[in-house]
DNA sequence: GAATTATATTCGCATTGACGCATGCATTGT
DNA sequence: ACAATGCATGCGTCAATGCGAATATAATTC
């Protein structure tokens, strides 16, 4: 309920203003990210990302669908062409940060190897991510 | 290289997050813009203009000059090219927007015809306007 | 139905932000 | 020096935000 309040410029950037948000934005890039990754390779607090997840919820920039227990969100795009192209640029932006590199290091890594994530045991992978870009790790 | 400690992503966005904020931003666009005309064609206290001024000359967004008793300020381009362009979608998307355009509007008209506005009495032009665009107004 | 797992929400607290009001500071003009 | 002008800043107040800790909710498993 109350899910889809009407797109707000001034919400859509503070839902930006914010490392841990962009983190997560990072993440899940063009794909759906089920939470007990990003708490995982974020190190940090579960009612933390929990949190700023419904916050990038309520700005309209991400969507949230439940799959047994695991809920997945993904990013959608905004009702505006300027929004949407604003966001697009900058996940583009984040790709060229350090933590957001090695963010994304780490999801590759938890995903072609889940057995050294203690928390990650059995937990839904990536739609969009094969073994076949598992390359160097064991 | 280039890592220029005084800008910072969170602000940079948390800059933008604010309507009146951006109104700023929008009248400044391509120029430099006195501070009186803000309070005069926002129609808002003074020192709620400076605030805001301030918070954006935070961010590294925006650069102030003096010139005599006025203030002039500009938008400043980040020192990531990421964040550049980010910042020129944002003010290409803010000129679909209504307000926005009403804004500049007055602007222009304020330009053209500063007898009407009696704070204005005296104040500089922004220096790319020249009254050539100043059709309709008398 | 009870326990377990994955995630969301509530609570208390500290920090930040936005605002109005008054005042301070810098520059110009007399 | 004094007053006037244009702008910035300090203060008090209130709302919003971020956090950790605890608790609640939903789906699954026993």
């Amino acid at each position: 309920m109350a899910r889809n309040a009407s797109f707000n410029i001034e919400r859509f950037f503070q839902a930006l203003g914010d490392m841990t948000r962009l983190r997560l934005l990072n993440l899940m890039g063009e794909q759906e990210i089920c939470v007990c990754y990003f708490t995982e390779i974020l190190a940090q607090p579960q009612p933390k990302i929990s949190r700023h997840l419904a916050y990038l919820r309520s700005a309209g920039v991400v969507a949230a669908r439940r799959e047994g227990r695991w809920m997945h969100y993904r990013i959608v795009m905004p009702p505006h062409v300027g929004a949407t192209q604003i966001l697009l640029q900058t996940l583009a932006w984040l790709k060229e940060d350090r933590v957001m590199q090695t963010d994304r290091a780490r999801l590759t890594k938890a995903c072609c190897s889940p057995a050294k994530f203690v928390a990650l045991q059995g937990a839904p992978l990536p739609a969009s991510i094969d073994p076949s870009t598992c390359s160097t790790s064991r």
